[in-house]
DNA sequence: CCTACCGATCGGTAGG
DNA sequence: CCTACCGATCGGTAGG
């Protein structure tokens, strides 16, 4: 008896953890309202309402696929830098994670947040909020190296972190931005070029972008 | 007579441009997909059908946005920058006028290029198709300035336009995320600065981002 | 430009 | 987890 429920819950959390899955999948690519619940329980071979069971509504299913996106991007881009000493050896880590993460297109339609961002920049509500919060933190986390740096004498503190971590974060995106619309692979690799550049010219000693 | 049929086209004409201008608004903040036709005509109090006889399908009227969209761009960024001499006077003019269009906010969900190509890039037909075109030819007319530049002797041969292309293009793309997410309005000054670091850098001699 | 429809699909519910 | 529904809305059509 026991072991029946005990498997009947192992086998709920799988078939949850494949939903979230299938769904960032979709939405990465079609957006979170374009992951319907029906074209969902398509893909998965099950009927709407039994996968509507696990969630209490759209919202609630939209929140948790952004909850499972999180999770594998911290996963893939942020704690493989926590032993990486702090300051810019850390900041470089976490960028090549992160084009590294793109590069390998993870999700049919590439970065999750970058599509749901552009998605959800004009809709209001929890979903909205939540998104918005995490590329923030993410944001914050760029700076906050970048800051880390100046203070161990790594890069010039007459540079405004803000400033480097937008520039940063502007290529990055932009790479992913290239490579779903013109298949450009070059663009991930120009990204690295420029998060170098970027990072050159801030350093305290400035190396020119070419001899000259 | 004549007059009269002339008075209804003329009409016509007006009326669809309402649509259209209605269009690019919806669509810059909830997608081409979003788009939908009741909540067009809702908004413009239509009848559906009474709309729908302006184009023969849903993708007609997309694609008629699109090219709406366009000549709004090439009015308020390109064709203002033609009387400017090649080269880097001509590329700073084209960016700067990129920026304060953003700046302005034309549309209820920022930059409508922006959105779409977000929304589009991994649905295949002539939608995408047409979208990918216009941002292609804009990377470059951007690149193509770039190499005018060189050739001019006011940016260094050495460089790569398609890297200062991109790059460019990503710092100006971050601002309108920024803004449209963040709502912080410093967004487009960093952009500014991001563009004058970008070419200074380019330069035949190399200015420092900070004195050192 | 309109009214009056069409089948398909949407998010969601009842009941099991 | 299922079948069988609900009202609302989708893109689109007929006919005027």
């Amino acid at each position: 008896m026991k072991t029946a429920v005990k498997q009947r819950t192992y086998q709920g959390e799988q078939t949850h953890k494949e939903i979230l899955k299938a769904a960032i999948d979709i939405a990465s690519a079609e957006g979170l309202e374009g992951l319907t619940i029906g074209r969902l329980a398509g893909e998965l071979k099950m009927s709407k309402s039994g996968l509507f069971a696990h969630f209490g509504s759209k919202e609630e299913l939209q929140l948790a696929t952004v909850e499972a996106a999180r999770e594998i991007f911290v996963q893939e881009v942020i704690t493989p830098s926590f032993p990486i000493e702090r300051g810019l050896p850390r900041l470089q880590s976490m960028l090549e994670a992160w084009v590294s993460y793109m590069e390998k297109s993870l999700f049919k339609g590439g970065c999750f947040f970058a599509a749901v961002s552009a998605e959800f920049d004009s809709r209001p509500g929890p979903v909205r909020d939540r998104i918005v919060a995490l590329i923030k933190s993410w944001l914050d986390t760029l700076e906050d190296e970048v800051r880390e740096a100046q203070s161990r004498s790594q890069l010039n503190m007459r540079i405004d972190p803000a400033q480097v971590g937008c520039e940063v974060h502007a290529v990055v995106q932009e790479a992913n931005r290239a490579y779903q619309l013109l298949r450009d692979r070059r663009a991930f690799d120009r990204a690295r070029q420029a998060i170098r550049w970027a990072i050159e010219s801030a350093a305290v000693s400035v190396t020119p972008r070419v001899a000259n």
